[in-house]
DNA sequence: TTTGTATTGCGAATTTTTTCTCGATTTTAT
DNA sequence: ATAAAATCGAGAAAAAATTCGCAATACAAA
């Protein structure tokens, strides 16, 4: 492993690599070959520069004139986010938003696995959701620790969602993806990605409003 | 209005809004009535001047030693994100997330109402969820205009998304909360807003993977 | 009343992120 | 072979966001 493996991109370059390899899967489906950072740029209204310093963290050398290898740098990011290896992942909550994920096949694209969900619910326990057990709760510490699993994905109301973040720990998991909109209190070293879906219709939500009060229509 | 309720707030004190509010009720039923930017930073890990300034944009001063009353900063936050007014809002696609989403009665108090979903599956069509019906996404763009529909939500599969999101802005539609993961090419006033599950998986997947080459465990 | 403490709000400093500039390199066309 | 066009990569500059420092203020306790 390189040095440059270590080092750690800022999350903004983290959130637009994934934007990269959409456009990337796209391109190679279209039988490109190489792409330049101006076609990226241009794409996904970016700076071109932005762009290649993005590319840099990914150990990736580009050539003047052709740009990058589209294939190589696919298979770059991928590394670089450890998509390529598929993590092992527990999901606690089984409701809306746990069953839509479940559902989801393409999450094994993105490195996630899911091998078992928890939920509290008997009408829900030991049924199936696309070959995917759910078990009761109560099993997730024990058998996280066995399995070894790391990572977690927390879909339960807000107001259990500290009780399981907490489960989860005890069972050695070392990151939770938590769409339950609170702020979980946990070890400094477990690592909470809180994906609510709130912050980003905050966003959405005033932009309009914006475009409402000052807006040309 | 005062001339603040025009300034734009950066994005990062956008999504840091919605954080607050989720203290903030907390806090309330609790039975607070004032809260200070130290205990807002201390319970969301933020620094105090940057919860200060974040909350500045909302027009709300503060008192020195007791700090913000609870209730006037969440009318205040709300007011900023227009989340007192409930939009309606048309979504495409009724699968896996569309359900979801249609399922999670929360979003009014987000401000946003679901008056209609659309999708192409026969199968789905003439049915309701929660109340609210499926019909025919060819029917979307002439029932957007006529209903003045301004929010429109995308939960169909990529390779739709460009064409649905399409069908929107002829309907009229200003602002796309798109979940497609893929780059929407529309006018330049149609608001257009990303929430890209995958870019969340990328920061905590790099995390992880960085704790598991560096970490101490 | 006075003193001590916690807090706001604002300007300055710092850090982070983005954008600009430009020389070097590679390919294509003449 | 030479010129023209397009791109990368690196360092500088600019912009954006965060953090620091501190005076002014409100409150509680002595
Ligand atoms: N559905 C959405 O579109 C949406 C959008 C934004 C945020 N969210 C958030 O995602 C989370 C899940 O939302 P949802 O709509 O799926 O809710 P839901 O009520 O449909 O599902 C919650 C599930 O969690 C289970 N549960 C409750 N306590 C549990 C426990 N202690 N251990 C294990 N499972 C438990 C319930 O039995 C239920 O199956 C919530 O925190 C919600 O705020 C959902
Ligand atoms: N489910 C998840 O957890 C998840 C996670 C991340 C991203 N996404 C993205 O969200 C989107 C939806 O995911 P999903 O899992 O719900 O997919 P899905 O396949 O379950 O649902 C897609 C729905 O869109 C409908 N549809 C197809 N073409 C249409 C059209 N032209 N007009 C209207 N409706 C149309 C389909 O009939 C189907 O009901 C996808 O773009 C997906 O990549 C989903």
């Amino acid at each position: 492993m390189t040095a440059s493996q270590f080092k750690s991109a800022p999350e903004p370059t983290l959130r637009r690599l994934p934007r990269y390899l959409h456009l990337l899967f796209r391109l190679r489906e279209g039988g490109l070959e190489d792409v330049s950072s101006t076609l990226i740029a241009r794409e996904l209204k970016l700076d071109p520069t932005q762009v290649r310093k993005d590319i840099e963290y990914t150990d990736i050398v580009g050539r003047p004139k052709t740009g990058y290898p589209i294939e190589d740098l696919i298979i770059a990011i991928e590394a670089f986010l450890n998509w390529n290896n598929t993590e092992d992942a527990f999901i606690a909550g089984v409701g809306n938003l746990g069953s839509a994920m479940l559902g989801y096949q393409r999450f094994k694209k993105y490195g996630l696995n899911f091998v078992a969900a928890f939920d509290t619910d008997k009408q829900k326990i030991g049924t199936q959701i696309d070959t995917i057990p759910v078990l009761s709760i109560e099993k997730l510490p024990d058998l996280a620790n066995r399995m070894k699993i790391k990572f977690g994905v927390l879909t339960v109301p807000p107001q259990y969602a500290q009780f399981v973040a907490e489960i989860m720990v005890e069972g050695g998991i070392k990151a939770i993806w938590n769409f339950a909109p609170c702020q979980l209190k946990l070890p400094d070293d477990v690592i909470v990605e809180n994906a609510q879906l709130t912050q980003s219709l905050a966003v959405i939500s005033r932009k309009l409003h914006e475009k409402k009060i000052l807006g040309s229509d």
